[in-house]
DNA sequence: CAAAATTAGTATATATATATACTGTCAACT
DNA sequence: AGTTGACAGTATATATATATACTAATTTTG
């Protein structure tokens, strides 16, 4: 194989393989009436409460705009609520509902089990092997962003 | 590490990684006027030309109803062209028009290039390495699927 | 301190994507 | 041959996502 051909198979692979997991953890989460971007609500709102929207779009690299939209839904379906902000009347801080976290707390171990099944089909050195080329190639490409 | 924490950890790698990579691509395809479906739509046509539009959605992973509007869009935008299919008058055969062909043959290059620059952040032997991991993750993906 | 610039959130237009229901066409089977 | 079933494409409702423009509140700065 050209070497230079290999990085660009590794990319058209890493996009199937990417796709591949995504659409099981998507179905997944249909099973519990979620939508993936409404799974990443809760997962990151059950490891920091209290942010505003715009830092929650943030962290999810997705817009203010989206997110308007994205909290309105699910507050309407009672998985999270807006609480003003005392210190900035601007901003309005994210809180997890009793049912928005019984809900994540339910599905997160069965998402971890989903992954796990999945990457276990490489052997632990594979996996090893493999998340260490990944997150040199992250970081990597941090720094290249940075000149 | 936790040997079972490494393949959770490689894909919350890969979402990051592939998103980061993605994203320069959707970049480099605003600087183009397209959408990155819009040069999925004009790649594959290039290379499989006179395919129906359920061909073209099942190839691209997308519903049928998706490829509609795709196509509407596309059209209106004159990259790529309906043709009545003669043998089966239920189905449209899609063409790229000169315009659409000029477009990918002009960006193809360029788009390569772009992904070459970010693989080459790895060494030849880790680029080889990372597109063999996922190559025989793929494989197993498709293997578990079938049973 | 007052004007200007920035920031948080919302509203709107457009694009992508799914699920569902519908129309028209083709194929299969009795 | 005619009915039934499957298939290709479209229409529509809903969800996600961006860009843009707007409002209200806060910060910066002259």
């Amino acid at each position: 194989m050209d070497e230079q051909a290999a990085g660009f198979a590794a990319w058209m692979t890493m996009m199937r393989v990417h796709q591949q997991i995504q659409q099981r953890v998507i179905d997944l989460m249909a099973l519990h009436g979620l939508t993936l971007a409404q799974f990443d609500v809760l997962l990151r709102l059950h490891y920091e409460e209290g942010i505003t929207q715009q830092q929650l779009a943030d962290r999810m690299l997705v817009t203010k705009g989206n997110m308007t939209g994205l909290i309105d839904r699910m507050e309407r379906q009672g998985w999270v609520e807006r609480r003003a902000d005392e210190q900035d009347r601007r901003s309005h801080l994210l809180y997890l509902t009793e049912s928005g976290r019984s809900k994540i707390i339910e599905i997160l171990p069965q998402h971890k089990n989903q992954i796990w099944d999945l990457m276990n089909l490489l052997s632990p050195g594979q996996q090893k092997n493999l998340l260490e080329l990944l997150q040199q190639l992250e970081n990597l490409l941090k720094t290249k962003t940075e000149n």
